[in-house]
RNA sequence: GGCGGCAUAGCCAAGCGGUAAGGCAGAGGUCUGCAAAACCUCCAUUCUCCAGUUCAAAUCUGGAUGCCGCCUCCA
């Protein structure tokens, strides 16, 4: 496949360095708050890059870290007198709770930032024997950036460049403004490790570096991330890697595109960053889903509640017209009737051509646009009364399944049987709406008198006044059906 | 100020030199007591603007304009 590098800023041929065997590193979350929509597009994006990989037949090893100890942790801890290892352990455990429901598969390793905190000393120590950083009397110690040649070569910037933007902050004892900080020396009542330098704990980038080198033989061939990671964390970590060890850190750097609400920028200042709990309160966890991947994940993608009012209307004609390929393939009588070349050609084609959207990469909003063309000739054949009928139609419906539930396993989608999503999805719009089900029946009922006496002005009425609501109707063959638009 | 990205129909969105995927909305039709839902069909001679390269440009180059991100914790 190919794939975008951000070190080269060109799509490359994915080749992995030991063939059929794939090295992976995602940097996972700071345990401090609840995850929100951006961390979902993250965990998404390279949810489906792992099952992507895999369905190509890949053997990956996918590691994602948890970041629990930290200054972000430690100010939450001291402003709710709590402690800092319980909200580590708390945000973690919301982590799983809200990426479980949203299909991420869990990494084949996970390791804790304070479970390394060994292999940070060694990597600093390393550092330091090197000349690449230096310990400072108060107990921290600093990467000396000067020191290593290849600095900002990821985020295409030059050292004089930095200059500019860096800064010491008071009380900070680095020889050059750009250095950064490896050990951070312990303050009193913070959480700290023993250390050749004095009590203290690890600074963010190192903690990467060391949990990635640890599971990971170096170079190892993907290392993702949101895209504001790339300065200065992945910057750092690169610096901090291929300084200490001599030798290549990434083959392949992957960032994804931020989400934006409502056109803004997502930020704390602006108070306006959306969880992934306060969506999945209103919509199915697979409709969140759709939405993320419908856009390349390296553009900006806007959070509106209408564009995710409009997944979900896409994502409910897909499981209709499952569930009608469903049932339909269960009958038994068919004739010999043949297809028309065009309906073979086009579906033949178009296994190819979402191959090849994947394959360009990680296309899925191309993807997606073939399913609903599958869709489409599905739904051709079930509305003609002689395709239907025909082994060749049933033949083609059948493997149009298939292609569903083999797409469906790559971008995580489609996964639900086709009854129990559209049940859920009108359970959950009742909840959105505040529908009061209760009076939905009586009114029904009402109806469902009126339409015996052919007093359909009365009937009409009452539809109207559920229409009003947010219900429809629909009168079919099995009687009185409702719904929730 | 430095670095980078984006600009495609009413809206969302693919497209990566060979003549504009797909979705939503809209219009017509099938169905229906009438509807709704569902399904089918239609819906950009044109890709922000101006030059240039080329047999050929939404796609490449230069310029203009407008948005956005990073440079500070952030997915």
């Amino acid at each position: 496949m190919q794939i975008y590098n951000t070190l080269t800023r060109k799509k490359e041929e994915f080749v992995p360095l030991n063939p059929g065997k794939v090295s992976m590193y995602v940097c996972g979350i700071t345990a401090y708050d609840y995850c929100h929509i951006g961390h979902a597009r993250s965990a998404v994006v390279f949810d489906v890059l792992v099952r992507y990989l895999r369905y190509t037949g890949l053997d990956v090893t996918f590691v994602r870290n948890f970041t629990d100890v930290d200054d972000k942790i430690i100010n939450r801890a001291n402003r709710e007198g709590s402690d800092w290892t319980t909200i580590a352990e708390t945000y973690i455990g919301a982590f799983y709770e809200d990426m479980d429901r949203l299909g991420i598969l869990r990494a084949d390793i996970e390791p804790k930032a304070t479970e390394h905190i060994p292999e940070m000393i060694t990597l600093c120590e390393t550092l330091i024997a090197k000349d690449h950083a230096y310990a400072t009397p108060s107990g921290d110690v600093y990467f000396r950036v000067r020191s290593y040649d290849g600095y900002g070569r990821l985020s295409g910037r030059n050292i004089e460049d930095l200059v500019s933007g860096a800064r010491i902050e008071p009380g900070e004892e680095k020889e050059d403004p750009l250095d950064f900080a490896l050990w951070k020396g312990a303050k009193p009542g913070e959480p700290s490790w023993p250390s050749p330098w004095g009590p203290g704990r690890p600074g963010w980038h190192i903690e990467c570096s060391a949990m990635s080198e640890r599971y990971l033989p170096l170079p190892f061939d993907i290392h993702g991330g949101g895209q504001d990671l790339s300065f200065p964390h992945h910057e750092n970590e690169l610096a901090q890697t291929e300084a200490a060890t001599g030798g290549k850190f990434v083959r392949y750097w992957v960032h994804n595109g931020f989400v934006q609400i409502n056109s803004e920028k997502m930020s704390k200042s602006l108070n306006n960053f959306v969880t992934i709990r306060d969506i999945l309160a209103n919509y199915l966890p697979e409709v969140l889903r759709f939405f993320l991947i419908s856009k390349h994940y390296r553009s900006p993608l806007d959070y509106t509640a209408d564009a995710l009012d409009e997944s979900e209307r896409a994502l409910k004609r897909i499981y209709l017209t499952k569930a009608a390929a469903e049932a339909h393939v269960a009958g038994t009588t068919w004739t010999a009737a043949a297809l028309p070349a065009e309906i073979i050609v086009e579906s033949t084609a178009l296994e190819a051509k979402w191959d090849e959207a994947m394959a360009d990469d990680l296309n899925t909003a191309a993807a997606l646009g073939h399913v609903f063309v599958l869709m489409k000739i599905v739904n051709r054949i079930l509305e003609d009364k002689v395709l239907k009928k025909s082994e060749a139609g049933r033949d083609l419906i059948r493997h149009a399944l298939k292609l569903f539930e083999r797409w469906g396993e790559v971008l995580g989608i489609f996964l639900m049987p086709s009854a129990e999503f559209l049940t859920r999805l009108k359970e959950s719009r009742v909840v959105r709406k505040q529908i009061d089900t209760a009076l939905i029946a009586e009114r029904l009922q009402e109806r469902q008198e009126a339409r015996k006496a052919k007093d359909f002005t009365r009937s009409d009425a009452i539809r109207d006044e559920l229409l009003a609501m947010g219900v429809t109707l629909q009168d079919t063959a099995a009687g009185m059906q409702w719904d929730v638009e």
